[in-house]
RNA sequence: GGAGUCGGCCAGGCAAUCGCGUUUUCGUCCUUGUGACGAAAGGGAGGAAAGUCCGGGCUCCACAGGGCAGGGUGCCAGGUAACCUCUGGGAGGCGUGAGUCUACGGAAAGUGCAGCAGAAAAUAUACCGCCCGCCCCAUUAUUAAUAAUGUGGGCAGGUAAGGGUGAAAUGGUGCGGUAAGAGCGCACCGCGCAACUGGUAACAGUUUGUGGCAUGGUAAACCCCACCCGGAGCAAGACCAAAUAGGAAGACUAUAUCGUGGCCCGCGGUGUCUUCGGGUAGGUCGCUUGAGGUUGUUGGUGACAACAGUCCCAGAUGAAUGAUUGCCCACGACAGAACCCGGCUUACCGGCCGGCUCCCACU
């Protein structure tokens, strides 16, 4: 799959709408978050702060397995509406490996969609958990 | 072969699949554009891209001008756009040596500073000593006066040889000299000044003359001397322009105020008249052809310069340059361009090449 500049998130106004009311999902690695953006297809936003990671160079890592996740798994999947992801990792991630980065990202595309879908279907509903 | 020293170079490689920017070409579509989509080809982080410590280019402020303040540089010469820890040379320190280190101008313009120790720390001085003289005491000689002698005491003076302190104590060694001593005199060494010679110069000298020898240290303390430095920075700055708002440009000019920077002068705007376009969000440019790389020739000890040929080698902007798999090996460190260059500093797994020095062995 492609990955081009319309998936991506650009704009400041954009973060903050998914910061507004977000679906969430977190581990030691990443904190991530999304909103239904009601468009064609999903878009990706990072937000990697230098209190997590010091380094340009680990900066740059980190987001390079990002976008890659997110193109390789996310783009295909189809759930009930588009969404707006944001993605924080933490600082802990920074000296992580690849391999278990990329895992981790995974689990989050996967439990944010069906959290996603939950929320579509029950939302007409108080959730009493 | 071992030890050392100086300089240069590389920064995992190859293949397959998928992907992200950029440039060019081609195709399709339409709203015919600096458009969208697709395809192919080219190219896509560093030696430090880093720290932002210096120096420039570039942009705006006046064309960056005068003065004060402030800052920088500091042996000599050269190179450079400019600076430097660049190049060559000199001096001094370290090293057997190759080499290496040096904030390396001025202390007889002035001011200041120096713990402990030591007698004394800056107009030299005199603690222990050494020595002459006088007095007392003791002993000996002597009839006495007196004389001589002293591990003896005191007073006044002469000394800086010797001792001890310190980072540093007012030239060193020897001989003469003297009461003891002293550049007091002499020889040699050192030092200052002048001349001469060599060198563009710093500076040097088996050179000559002269002076008995002075001006202790500290200027990364103030300071003095010479030379240099205007300020802000690509969020510079220029252009296109929704919303919104009513100003903007040119000419002339007293006060006041702003631009303007640490201050003053100076300069420009606000004021008046004439004429109609200005501008925030956002976007485009600036943005990579450059004090460029590379090859050769010539000049130079060298930094470097000149000429000729040849090449185009990241240009992102919520910020591209990556992921997976396989194979190989030395098993991969520090680390990511953000206007661009020249230096410096700091970080760093390892590897390769070359010059030179010393030691050992062999011929």
């Amino acid at each position: 799959m492609k990955f081009s500049r319309q998936l991506r998130m650009l704009h400041p106004r954009e973060f903050k709408q998914v910061f507004n009311q977000p679906i969430r999902s977190s581990d030691p690695c990443f904190r991530v978050l999304a909103r239904v953006n009601g468009k064609q297809h999903h878009r990706l936003g990072m937000a990697v702060s230098k209190k997590a990671c010091s380094k340009a160079v680990g900066r740059n890592r980190i987001k390079r397995l990002v976008r890659e996740s997110f193109r390789t798994q996310q783009a295909g999947q189809v759930s009930a509406g588009n969404l707006d992801f944001v993605v924080l990792p933490t600082a802990w991630a920074t000296n992580q490996s690849n391999e278990t980065l990329v895992k981790s990202l995974s689990v989050h595309w996967q439990k944010v969609c069906r959290k996603a879908e939950d929320s579509n279907d029950n939302s007409p509903k108080p959730n009493d958990g």
